[in-house]
DNA sequence: ATTTCAATTCATGTATACACAAAATAACCG
DNA sequence: CGGTTATTTTGTGTATACATGAATTGAAAT
């Protein structure tokens, strides 16, 4: 999408969906958003259906666009997709790296390692945290260019976008649930591990055993989602984000 | 989408495009198909936009539509997306099916078993292979079915349209490979017995067997697919087919 | 003859008007 | 007073008109 109205339109509204500005299941009309945007209802009608591709939005004939409900069932089904496709491409990137795709994976470990350590000695979560995430964020996204597979990269990135929006930090805070028990200091440790040792299998070209690291990685990922989640109720909202999630975005 | 004139459009392009009867590139016009199709352009856009995001259309902004263009490369991204869909929902499938998706199974591949005796001792190709093929869209189907997460499901569905497209009979017959070399009885008996190897995995439940059966069985597909295509020049069409095909799309 | 640039054509993107389906409200009847 | 049926309202779907950007043609200059 590159049309002028359509995509301020597009910006705007998923920036206001993935920040929670709408709750789920608000209905999204085109003659009242006119107005808002200051654009005609053609271009809003566009974006809100490159929204529904997305998967941010539901349409309904005759009935019109609304922000999508996600309830566990949904998020489940997401979350099992976005293992299949995030682990194969993981296979798939001890194939195909080159060395510059290596060297940015390295980067992405080392500063994380760095980070986590220096959390682990002072202790600044709120400081440091955001850095964990971005570097999260970098090493996930470097494997998935890493396997040299536009379309799976391309799905990827549109499921993340997804399963943050409904269990990103934000998420969890407005949910009620404490989004960084300080015992999690462990299970930081774990997730370092987890990374160098899909780096080491990416970086040895030991294709199925980077694709079973991720696998349990990403499976570990889901299940603490899930299990917050379920203590926060059944229905899931598509809660605030921003920062980082804006990356994923671009 | 169920408004009605942007499923007239809809269903009017994509039934042309999936036969062939517009060559991969060509440009899609709305003011040319609006009189065609006897709606008006703005109901065009909205299935072209639709067909894009099936993976059939390109839009470029202020260019317009057109037919997607397949290369090799594409071809084999999308290959391996299936691959690692297909294989992941059949392991969920040992997991999840029930004694009705595991009937509907076995259905299928018994009625597979009938075919391709009767076709090794009749040779009645013309007569026998469709039965054949829909058997085997069959079992795919009831397979991912079992699987019981319809996000991976309407995702597998999705490339399974673009690969039968671009590499279905009647898009190598028309790339002028032929379409069933006869010594190929043997890979049809090999082809039976992945289904029966799968279909054992499944009803044992055995994960892992499961999944990787299938994706050894869909890479042994995707092998000969490219190795024919492959024969067939670079640039790969987006070509005819029917009937079996039209049971995807439903 | 070839390249450059201008003018024209043409198709898209956008706005807007209208028709119609669905929802909300009011009127009616039991 | 409850439930059913008109009526109004509201917002979508569709058609169409207009404006703008891209492509193309033709003219001018090298």
């Amino acid at each position: 999408m590159k049309n002028v109205n359509s995509d301020i339109a597009y910006e705007y509204l998923r920036k206001r969906i993935l920040n929670g500005a709408y709750a789920p299941g608000q209905a999204l009309m085109t003659n009242v958003l006119a107005p808002e945007i200051g654009v005609s209802r053609t271009p809003i009608r566009d974006a809100l259906r490159q929204l529904e591709s997305d998967g941010l939005v539901t349409i309904q004939p005759r009935i019109g666009a609304s922000v999508k409900k996600m309830d566990l069932k949904n998020f489940r089904d997401s979350c099992e997709l976005r293992l299949a496709l995030e682990s194969h491409a993981t296979g798939l990137a001890a194939r195909n790296r080159t060395n510059i795709d290596l060297h940015e994976i390295s980067l992405a470990v080392d500063e994380m390692r760095r980070i986590t350590n220096e959390l682990g000695e002072t202790g600044a979560v709120e400081r440091l945290i955001p850095g964990l995430v971005r570097e999260d964020v970098r090493f996930h996204l470097a494997i998935i260019s890493a396997a040299k597979n536009d379309l799976i990269k391309k799905e990827i990135l549109r499921l993340h976008l997804i399963n943050r929006v409904v269990a990103g930090p934000s998420a969890l805070a407005k949910a009620n649930v404490q989004p960084e028990p300080p015992e999690d200091m462990t299970h930081r440790r774990e997730v370092l591990a987890s990374h160098v040792e899909i780096f080491d299998a990416i970086s040895a070209g030991r294709v199925d055993e980077a694709k079973h690291s991720m696998e349990r990685h990403i499976q570990d990922i889901i299940d603490r989602s899930i299990h917050r989640l379920a203590r926060a109720g059944a229905e899931v909202a598509t809660r605030e984000l921003s920062a980082e999630e804006a990356m994923y975005s671009a």
